[in-house]
DNA sequence: TCATCACCTGGAGA
DNA sequence: ATCTCCAGGTGAT
């Protein structure tokens, strides 16, 4: 048995990563793909509809040596003496994908409403536990669906994007099983291809289902982190937005940095800024 | 390559 | 009440 104890359910599902979750007296139940899971922190409990965890919480890295390694940076360190629980979760690739399609220009509330929608109009309706909830549609629904159904989610501009985001897995052009193989660049061109990813959003997707631990998101958040913390260091980043060439280059000197397990910096760094201006999670 | 701008929608603040 | 602005960006020009 691992050291499960150590994970903070609400600080983790509070970060920013998943949106599908909701408390229900001391519990958390959420919806991950097909599965139904419900998390209870003490005593630790983790399980699923389908009987099989999937290393939810990336139980198999080494955290100590990441939480080390990541803790040279003095401002991480301090981030994760704050948020010592925090993890970085393994969410179904194709739910954590269209997820992130629908964060574009959005927020957390909007994004699960969205999100919402999708499972009771195209999840199908399974019990757990005395609860029942609508799993997330499969790619095949998602791609067969009428612009008309996806408007009436309150996808907004998105829906032709989650529509033909949809296609390219049904089509197999996007194979995330292959994706998980590829290393960083190649799964991010992979990714690019698809309309309405760009690089943030392909990063959340690598970062948060495709095992991709140099993944970096640079949001408005991280951009600000950035340009508060780490001007010395980062010297490119400004008020502006990013450009897709700044993106990148930023991103080659964010590993350099921070190292590999990058993403988890990312992680507790963004969490404790969104905290420290008092930001609304789920 | 870069700068602008539009984009659905819901909620917060003026 | 009504308006404006913004929210974990991206694509088209």
């Amino acid at each position: 048995m691992l050291k499960t104890s150590t994970i903070d359910i609400e600080t983790t599902i509070n970060s920013g990563q998943v949106f599908l979750w909701n408390k229900i007296k001391d519990h958390w139940i959420g919806i991950d793909g097909q599965d139904l899971l419900i998390l209870n922190q003490s005593p630790f409990i983790a399980r699923s509809s389908s009987n099989k965890v999937n290393n939810f919480f990336r139980e198999e890295d080494n955290l100590k040596q990441i939480l080390s390694n990541i803790s040279r940076d003095k401002l991480v360190e301090k981030a994760v003496r704050q948020s010592p629980g925090l993890r970085l979760m393994r969410q179904d690739p194709f739910q954590c994908y269209i997820s992130f399609i629908c964060s574009s220009n959005s927020s957390i509330q909007n994004i699960k409403l969205m999100l919402e929608n999708l499972c009771k109009k195209f999840g199908n309706k399974q019990e757990f536990d005395g609860y029942k909830l609508s799993t997330f549609p499969k790619a095949e629904i998602l791609a067969n669906a009428s612009m008309k159904e996806l408007i009436d989610c309150r996808l907004g501009f998105r829906a032709k994007y989650v529509k033909g985001a949809a296609q390219a897995v049904n089509s197999g052009e996007i194979d995330f099983t292959w994706l998980k193989k590829a290393d960083y660049h190649t799964s991010l061109e992979s990714l690019k291809k698809v309309l309405g990813i760009g690089n943030k959003i392909a990063d959340c997707i690598m970062l948060f289902s495709l095992d991709k631990m140099e993944s970096f998101p640079i949001d408005r958040w991280t951009q600000r982190i950035l340009l508060k913390y780490y001007k010395k260091i980062f010297d490119t980043v400004t008020e502006k937005p990013v450009t897709e060439k700044k993106y990148e280059e930023l991103h080659e000197n964010i590993v350099k940095y921070f190292g590999p397990y990058a993403g988890y910096a990312q992680q507790f760094l963004f969490k404790m800024e969104r905290d420290l201006n008092k930001k609304k999670w789920l």
